[in-house]
Order: C-alpha cells, then sequence, then structure tokens
DNA sequence: ATGGGTTATGAGAGCGCTCCCAAAGAAAAT
DNA sequence: ATTTTCTTTGGGAGCGCTCTCATAACCCAT
C-alpha cells in the first residue's frame, strides 16, 4: 500500500526530489510554503524514508550492535544484563538509533555472527561485552574498522576504547566496610576467575585486606560464576571454614550463598555477614535486605551508549576510557547497624565522572 | 581499510560483478574453478559485502524486531522477557536474521519507535509483544504492511497472526490440582488485569471452580501486576480472609507473596499451598520449592520467529495462529506431595505443537 | 536601477549491490 | 557434422535515497 518514493512524494507536491529530502531530513534550507506543502503531502499518504536506501547514499545505518559473547555465561540468568539493555535501548530510543542484539550462543553462532558484524552498511557502531582473553570475536571485531566500545575492561587494553566501573576500588570500599565491623575471618565468593570484573574485584579486595594489615586465607577464597547457584556451592565449600563475613562479587551469588547458610541453621548477620554487588532491585525486598555495591547499570548502559555515538561522529582517535563510580549501600546483612535506612559510604564517591583518556 | 566492493573483487578475480555476486550468494551457476579462484580473493582481501547495498537492491533486509510496547510494564524486571529474548535471538542466529530490540519506555519512545518500525527497508517482520487495547502501536502496525506476528494472544483477534500459550487451559490445570488436594480456600494473585495473558489464566482458573462446583470467593481474587513486589502487596490483602491455597499467575508474584505469608509466621505450604506460572529457573532452587506451570518461554520465542519467518516467505494468508501447551510442574510448595520428584501432569500435554489455523 | 550576497530549488551522479537477459561456450542429441 | 540444450559468464538497468553543484529567485544596500 505504501509504496512511494521519494520521487512520488515530490510529483505530488510538485517540487523536486532534493527538496523533499530536505523536508524529511529537517534541512533549514527550505521555504517555509513548499515546507509545509510537502509535509502535508507525507502526512497524508504516510511515507516513510526506505531505510536501505537512506544507509546505502549516506553511508550511515543509525544502527548499533550490542555483542554478548560466548565466553560471557551466565546471560540472562542474571539480571544485569536485562538492565544494562535496558539502558542501551533507552539511550538508542534517545539518539534515533536502533538497537541491534546479538546473542553469541556458541562456536557455530558466534561464526555465523562475526560476518554480520564485520559487513559494512549494518553498524555505525558495536557495544561489545567484554569476555575472555581467547575470545575470536574480540579480536576480529577490534581490528576491523568499526567504532568498537568495548564493555568492561578487556584483556588487551591496549588502544582499546571501553567503559568499566571502578571495580577496584568499589571491592575495596565493600572489604573495608567488613573489616571496619570487625569481623574476622573474611571471605570472598569469586566470579568467574576468567573476566577482568572479577579479577578487579579480587584485587580490591585484597588490597583492603593488606591496608588493614590482614592476612588472607586461601581456603575462605572460592570461585563461583555470578550465578546464584555457584554461590550456594561455594557457601557450602567455605562453611567449614568457619567465615563470619563472605564478599559476594555479585548479589546472585550473595542470595545463593545466604540460601546455604540458612540451611545449615546459621543466622545472617550474625553468624555470616554479607556484603554483594550490583544492587539489583532485589537486594531491597530479601528477607534479609543485602548490604552491597550500587552499579549505575542502566545508567552504564546509557553512557555506553553516548560515548559510541561520540566515537561515530569524531572518531575514534585517541582511546577512550570512561571509569563510573559505584557506591557502598548499607543495609542489614552486614550486620552493626541498627539503621535500616541507606547510607552512602565515603565522600570519594562522585557518582559518575568522565575519567581523563589514557 | 576494507573499503572494496564487489566490483573490486572481480576485477582481481578477473571476472564479472555478477559472477562474485553469485559466489558470494552461493549460486549454483558458477564453474568449480571460476567459484574457487573467487573465493580465495574473498578469503585474502576479508571482503564483506554491504548490508545496506543488498537490502536495498533486494528488498530483503534479514532483520526482524522484537517490539515490546509501552503498556507492558515490569519489564526487564520479569526474568520472562530475558528468557524469551533469548530464544528469539538464538532463532534468529539459526536463520541467519539479525534481531533489533525496541523497547518503548514511554510516549515519547513510541512515537520515535513508531516511524523507524513502519520504514521499508529496515525490517523483514516484526514480533510485537502483546500489551493493553489502547495500544496505538499495536493499530498502527496491524495495518502496516510488514508481516507481523504478535506475541501473545491481542485482544483484537480479527485477522492479527499471533503465538500463545493455552493459558486458559493451564490455569484451570493448576486450579484443579489444588482443588484435587482438599484446599478449600483458593485464591488467586492476578496479572495486570488488562492483559490477555491475565484475563485467560483468570478463565481458566474460574472454569476449574465451577467443575469443581466451588463457589469462588471475591475477596479471594487479588490484582497484581505480575510483579515480585505486586504479589506481595497482594498477599497482604488476602491474608485476613485466610485463603488456604493461592494461584499467583506468575512465579514471580508467587515469591512475593510467600514472602509476604512467611512473615506473617505462617507456613507453606501447611497453612498456604501455593501455585504458580512460569516455572523460572529461580522456582526449582526456592526454599520451598515451588510448583507452577511450566511456561516454554525460550521455545517460545524460538517457534514465534520459525513463524514469522514463515510469514515472510510465504505471505500471511490465512491468518497464522499457534497455541503452545504449558504443564504443571508439582513440587513442595501446594502440598499434598511426599515425593519431590517433578510430576508431569496430564496425558493431554502433548508438548508445544501447532494447532491449525483459525 | 544595479550589483553583491544570500536563500530556495532542481538536476545529476553516485552509493554497492541484485537480478534479468543476452551471449558465449560446452555438452548432448541427432 | 550439425542442431539443440544446458551451463557459465557478462552487461545493464535499477533499488530509493543523499549530496554536491549549478541555477534561479530574492533581499538589501548603494
Amino acid at each position: 500500500m505504501n509504496d512511494l518514493k521519494l520521487e512520488d512524494i515530490a510529483k505530488l507536491a510538485g517540487v523536486s526530489r532534493s527538496t523533499v529530502s530536505r523536508v524529511v531530513n529537517a534541512s533549514p534550507n527550505v521555504g517555509a510554503a513548499t515546507r509545509k506543502r510537502v509535509e502535508k503531502i507525507i502526512q497524508t499518504t504516510g511515507y516513510h524514508p526506505n531505510a536501505a536506501a537512506r544507509s546505502l547514499a549516506s553511508q550511515r545505518t543509525n544502527m548499533i550492535g550490542l555483542v554478548i559473547p560466548r565466553t560471557t555465561s551466565a546471560f540472562f540468568t542474571d539480571p544485569y544484563f536485562p538492565h544494562l539493555t535496558q539502558g542501551v535501548a533507552f539511550a538508542c530510543n534517545n539518539h534515533h538509533m536502533t538497537l541491534s542484539l546479538f546473542l553469541v550462543g556458541n562456536q557455530e553462532d558466534e561464526n555465523e555472527i562475526t560476518p554480520r558484524l564485520l559487513r559494512r552498511g549494518m553498524l555505525d557502531g558495536i557495544l561489545l561485552q567484554s569476555g575472555n582473553s581467547d575470545d575470536m570475536l574480540f579480536r576480529r571485531l577490534i581490528s576491523s574498522h568499526v567504532p568498537l566500545l568495548v564493555l568492561g575492561r578487556p584483556f588487551e587494553e591496549k588502544s582499546v576504547n571501553y567503559i568499566d566501573v571502578d571495580n577496584i576500588l568499589a571491592a575495596k570500599n565493600a572489604t573495608s566496610h567488613l573489616i571496619r565491623l570487625g569481623y574476622q575471618r573474611i571471605g570472598m565468593i569469586t566470579g568467574a576467575i576468567r573476566s577482568t570484573t572479577s579479577i578487579d574485584r579480587q584485587a580490591g579486595f585484597k588490597q583492603a585486606m593488606a591496608e588493614a594489615g590482614k592476612t588472607i586465607d586461601p581456603s575462605l577464597i572460592v570461585e563461583g560464576d555470578f550465578s546464584e547457584n555457584s554461590g550456594y556451592v561455594a557457601m557450602k565449600k567455605l562453611l567449614p571454614f568457619r567465615p563470619d563475613a563472605i564478599f559476594a562479587q555479585s548479589d546472585v551469588m550473595a542470595i545463593g550463598a545466604m540460601r546455604a547458610v540458612q540451611e545449615a541453621g546459621l543466622q545472617i548477620p550474625k553468624d555470616v555477614a554479607f556484603v554483594g554487588f550490583d544492587d539489583l532491585p532485589v537486594a531491597s525486598t530479601l528477607p534479609i535486605k543485602l548490604t552491597t555495591v550500587h552499579q549505575p547499570i542502566t545508567h552504564f548502559g546509557i553512557k555506553a551508549v553516548d560515548l559510541l555515538i561520540d566515537m561515530i561522529e569524531k572518531g575514534t582517535k585517541p582511546a577512550k576510557r570512561m571509569i563510573l563510580d559505584a557506591e557502598l549501600i548499607i543495609r542489614d546483612s552486614c550486620g552493626g547497624n541498627s539503621n535500616n535506612r541507606p547510607i552512602v559510604q565515603g565522600v570519594e564517591f562522585e557518582g559518575s565522572a568522565l575519567k581523563a583518556p589514557a
């Protein structure tokens, strides 16, 4: 029904193709009367410009891709990604951009998706969730021509554009809080050990312990993979070593671990205190409200899109970096706090700030 | 770096543009030697065809859109959507299709997104999550030329293509199970009252009650909105009326409601039994494992993509319908079952089956 | 009036592919 | 050997836009 083209509108309005194009693209150089006439025709005919033709001619697709690589396990089981996706999607709307989602499930998917990502005339830019170091996809994308922004610190930072949360500082603050409350046997449940996220949070944990002059008992550090179940399993391993506080690298793992603690008949936070990471909505509705590091996940997605679009429009030299802050939200699970109101910890947190590029 | 076009490859291989195009598109009518030569050049140069040009010429974009309308609240707070998205994304991979995600957050988003959806040369087809009846977006999309498949029964079914789960039957089975176990005061927490999903599940509930000759106490039916918190709030309203069993129209609401029951110091399932709906992964890891209706969510997404692609290729006449079955998974929260193993209920469930189009 | 400068409009040449049709070459049938 | 048929290849005409450049119309100052 709606198969008119620019030319048809032009004919109907008695103007040239160019003029209609100007009206459609809101160019200022159109006479008021002409503009009105053309707009009317467009309105009544329900004309919409053809996206493919426009992309071909303008070399712009107004689409960006969000790529979640294969090595990111626990994809949609962790609420982190939905929140991120939401932020990215909303930012895209604001920028009149279309979001394409690439979920890489397995090796086959990767082989199938890669050429689509590399194809010109498809995506103006790519947001890539940081995965493992041995990610072929990562390498192919890095060495391609598409503007690329990595979400989370990549393994090889060299001249890679990325945005991340200050995981080291945040983890350090979380741990310091437990130390300050007097816990003696502080354990940690890590995320997938090969992710930079987990590595950085571990570093923060260790920094805090070192600064407090505490030695780290290796048997109090157990590896998880960010999933609820891995938290549960990790806690089962931890319990025999009698930790009195746990820093879990994700809320979801904290929840799993708390389940294990309760099954063992122990009290939270009296017997075991908890600090999580993420501040998912559920953290504040748990029977024992979770003390956790608030990640501005949705905001992170928005910032990522903003930065990527900036890169698309202004080029990617020099390499872009953006590090957002994350703040500790104190609730009930860490004990030592008679007050239920969330307390924002520390003055060094200034919300999200753009740090100078490296 | 990679700015070669078909013509360049042709020149390098000493053949014509057409021949290279045939090789790229795996046309059979190419000599073996020629094909090999061209493939080699493509390999070494790392050539990828331009998507926009291809779309323009072929009138096919190989992209489909997944649209979550504004009226669908609780968007990414409910794990339902991530699972659905995952199914859709994986099916797209299998079909060499790209998935575009349109999250409509508010009225502005809707105004912004609608033209993009209607634009030709953008999407080959659209998957639209069913929302409210007063959805302008829905109307605009229905009356457009794009192949459209609605996820969930729409309010106006007339000649609309849609795919859904048999909510009525599933809810009826869930309720019947509670009746069979001897519960006398069975309550229900509904989803957002204006959604067909919730309406159908209510209908199933009522059918089951009617067939068992039980009257329905209106004070035992409370409206929720599919969110965890709404389940909690609904249960608080319900408790004074002393229900002994609750059919919650989503797992997430069941979890909220169970939280309210436990806070009131009551036992599950001894004092209040529960049946949920969705069978999210969390349902089986809850302290009291949730009896629930298993929805094949990911599978639902896959089937939807299959059907949509079929529509794109073969046309949408007559209107397509697909109804998938959902089965009751019996665990601990409904009581009356000494056995923890999940029991698949009823022989009438045959997994997902293609019902004849209406 | 008349010239310089600005603004509004049109024409044309692509953007990089697909797809139809014609031509040439090879294979099969007579 | 000759015709017919099939396979392989090339050329050309778009697909529906954008964008540069030329032209026409217009404004004010002189």
